[in-house]
DNA sequence: TGGTTTGTTGCAGC
DNA sequence: AGCTGCAACAAACC
């Protein structure tokens, strides 16, 4: 599920029980659930991949991490880690990872940073890939600092859309590579928005878990590459090693 | 069929 | 003390 736009899409779903109050809520996620009984869900916000809900404030973040799942009016055949029931239906979330924030979010979370932001920042990114000419590429775009809600389809399709490969430093991109890097990802982010609310994200893929690159037709490469060792696919031909 | 994966945390070991 | 690397989580998908 769980990159930015899924989140955002989350969202979207989840708002319609804002100013209602929870009826019920159960789960076994390991928070006091019993504090969220009885309070008013006041807003629904998001974070790149994690989704917080206002409740009178408290606020709970939900993050989905790779497995996370869920459902809204319907249930899945397993206990929910977290389920919060409204007089007009109920939001049923799975194998997710849920806290309760130590401090209201706006001070937890810098906004400009959120790649689907209204506050997203790009001459603030750009600072900050600038002061970073060690870090590699690959691992820049899933740095969760730097671009909130980019992930690993982010990093294969943004790094083909610029033709960029992936063990570039920062440092050795030229200036208008890293300025083109923050354009894309923001563009990527609104593509896949749009193509995950209209179902067809993955026939979009042009290089995320592909054989052959669309450009030159050579087989791409696949290897895990960065500090996390997460999965890139990726066409040597096109894609230029600068420095 | 089973290996892979839209991700992050926490902790052991150094 | 601060780092690194790996287990854990746990299920849909190809």
């Amino acid at each position: 599920m769980p990159e930015g736009p899924s989140i955002l899409i989350l969202r979207e779903e989840v708002e319609r029980f804002v100013g209602q109050k929870v009826q019920r809520a159960e789960g076994n996620a390991r928070i006091d659930i019993a504090v969220l009984q009885g309070r008013t869900l006041t807003a629904v916000r998001s974070w790149g991949k994690q989704l917080l809900l206002e409740l009178d404030g408290v606020t709970v973040r939900v993050h989905l991490l790779l497995f996370g799942s869920y459902a809204i009016d319907t249930r899945k055949d397993r206990p929910p880690r977290l389920s919060l029931g409204f007089a007009s239906g109920e939001v049923n979330f799975y194998n997710c990872s849920v806290r309760l924030l130590e401090a209201p979010a706006d001070t937890l979370y810098d906004w400009r940073s959120d790649t689907l932001s209204d506050q997203w920042d790009p001459a603030l990114t750009l600072a900050r890939l600038r002061d970073l000419p060690d870090m590699l590429i690959c691992d820049a775009i899933l740095d969760q600092q730097l671009f909130a809600g980019a992930g690993n389809i982010f990093k294969n399709e943004v790094l083909f859309r610029i033709r960029v490969h992936p063990l570039n430093t920062l440092g050795a991109l030229p200036g208008e590579k890293l300025e083109e890097l923050v354009a894309e990802v923001r563009q990527y982010a609104f593509d896949f928005l749009a193509w995950k609310k209209a179902h067809v994200l993955k026939q979009h893929w042009q290089a995320h878990r592909q054989h052959t690159c669309p450009r030159c037709a050579i087989p791409f490469s696949k290897a895990k590459l960065g500090r996390n060792q997460r999965r890139s696919y990726y066409c040597e031909h096109c894609q230029l090693r600068y420095g």
